[in-house]
DNA sequence: GATGAATGAGGGTTCATTCAT
DNA sequence: TATGAATGAACCCTCATTCAT
């Protein structure tokens, strides 16, 4: 499956592939594995291609037989790493366990499969410089942000009848989540100052929302 | 009173001026204005003193008489903008009333202080590029957020020995704070999707926290 | 005397001023020795007309009062500097003394009057920004070296007819003068490497070439 | 082999080239010409690297990936061209043939390895930029100068030693130079008012102090 | 006259992108 | 395919000169 015009996205992780094929994805891996590392170190405006070539150990027009633009690299590179997380989810959305297994769960799933791995950076990227790249932000929001707040919101609706969560979390799931992006924020610039152990960030904020109320 | 190097930052609001330091003064901030802007809309790298300038109303040259470079004018707006924000949370802190005013009055100043201010867009610029700008970021650090963090400490823990707030908040002032952090992001990328009714959420979320709690 | 249009050069020491035309003749010879000093510390375009202003110990407008412009700065310092010295060498010229004196006070002259004023530095500045002023080397060859030479050229015809001196040098008086040159290059350039004893160098020159010669 | 970075002066002149390495160092050179034409047309800091660029026929980025910046290329250029004619001199000295016969070689070698070369332009640059870089100063000082003069005191030595002689040369050879300096600073400066025959002003200067002495 | 803030053309340098090999 | 030399538009900053005070 050749590629005749590098502009959407390649699923790396296609089966069968002709040794060439293969080949030819693992490039493309190694490209987009060197431009996490410059984007996130740099930001998008001060990451030289120059920087990426030499990262990812080849020529730097050879990034340009792979993706159309520096732009074109940088979108793919959210793209590819984002969509994976929604899956897992939705899979948390349609488990049916009691809120305290579900908020382990829930801190599970965000620190060991999106804090501690690169998409942490991958979402910081994001968030930071989607500004500038509106077509990003519209499919991170369409693709990934608003089928994620749909599976809470199911979830945070269900736990409200049961009485094991409070209903404004249901409205507002951006509550749920407001910790996870602090802990996404805070590892790029303050760590230094002052770590954050941010597993117990977020079990104490899940306690917090999860507690049992009066009345 | 000449400026004599352009480096610190100049108290604009200094009274009894003569009118050539009123002017400079003047001059200053319609820079700072301008800037704002374009960093804002940009981000650091991609901002153009030329447009800086012609924002400003003010030749190119000009902007070099008021600060040393690119860099210093963004760090100095940085600076100028966020630094007066600490008092009012002070302020808060030493007030002696019950959660549930303070709680109104936190939501207020983000609110009106902050959330609908340029210092919004200021915030989202320290977060997006304090990265490659260390010495801000740990001038933000230190300077800004120690210093919020520990007024907040103060006043949850008091509230937490009258049982009024979660003691986890106390050890983790940030779960207070992330809300804001979601609101500044989500009114870059994504209020054009789905609009975020933020002071809504800010009641929400305080509200979810200070609830009574059983047993 | 006012001037009304800053442009030809304005003998600071004319008699009989008032104290108005005095106080402007004095600042011209401000501007001027700090023209010099930066211009012979810099060279001409890398000198900045706010460095001559500081170290005149005035505004920056205040050079374009006495001077059109830079280049006018520049080629009127070298003017009024030079002129001066032509006389003393053609006085040289007519004084009737053997050879042996004449050429004792040569030196004195070259080291007292050039070498250890000020001059030193304008004919080094001449000398090596002269190229990109035409106008100012043809004044310089008019005015001053080909009266120099022809003053030499009479005294050497002379001494050769007496056998004081060789023949040749009056054909080439920049033998003569060689080494003056040399001195005036070196000592901008290689002194601190290795110090040059000019008063010893030029009277070793001179007691080469006026050396008795066997047949 | 690549050249890592535009640095050290690369030896244009290698034998058994890769074709590649053979472009590389023709390009390097073209620059090397172009500059140093505009280098002495108009002065280091009046020269635009857009001229240099537009001279070589090459776009002006190109110059970058050959010099790491201006002052690199002007000092390379400078560098480049003076170093090998050190050599001469030195073989001058270790001839073993009479004065007479030594003063002829000098003329020629000055006048035709030297002022009739671009040499002439490489050191009338040198004298006039010196002062603005020290290092280059240091440079032509310690690997030219002091080797040239220390070729010229041996064999001045030699020669008084046999008395073909004054001994005073062997102490100052700038004596022996000076002529050759007039000539380089005149050619630029005066050529135009009054053509000097610079072969036959060696030949003078030589005869002159090599002349038989009585005594 | 004197000031120095303001101007804006000019030039060094960077870097995304192309293309001959 | 892969390379990396070459390109040239873009942009920061400087500084000679002007002009309102």
């Amino acid at each position: 499956m050749p590629r005749p015009k590098p502009t959407q996205p390649a699923a790396s992780q296609s089966k069968a592939q002709t040794p060439r094929a293969r080949r030819t994805a693992e490039r493309r891996d190694v490209i987009l594995a060197a431009a996490l590392d410059e984007f996130s170190a740099q930001g998008f405006a001060a990451t030289r291609m120059d920087d990426v070539a030499k990262r990812a150990g080849i020529a730097k027009g050879t990034i340009y037989l792979y993706f159309r633009d520096k732009e074109s690299l940088f979108q793919e590179l959210i793209r590819t790493m984002l969509t994976p997380v929604v899956g897992s989810i939705e899979a948390l959305r349609d488990a049916d366990v009691p809120m305290a297994v579900l908020s382990e769960r829930m801190v599970d799933l965000f620190v060991d499969e999106i804090f501690s791995t690169r998409r942490r950076d991958v979402i910081r990227l994001m968030l930071l410089e989607g500004r500038r790249f509106p077509k990003l932000a519209e499919f991170y929001y369409r693709e990934v942000l608003s089928r994620i707040f749909a599976a809470m919101r199911a979830l945070l609706t269900r736990a409200a009848d049961r009485g094991e969560a409070p209903a404004a979390l249901a409205k507002f799931p951006q509550l749920l989540a407001a910790p996870g992006l602090v802990a996404v924020v805070w590892s790029g610039l303050f760590d230094r100052f002052e770590p954050l152990d941010v597993r117990a960030l977020m079990k104490a904020h899940l306690e917090v929302l999860f507690a049992r109320r009066s009345a």
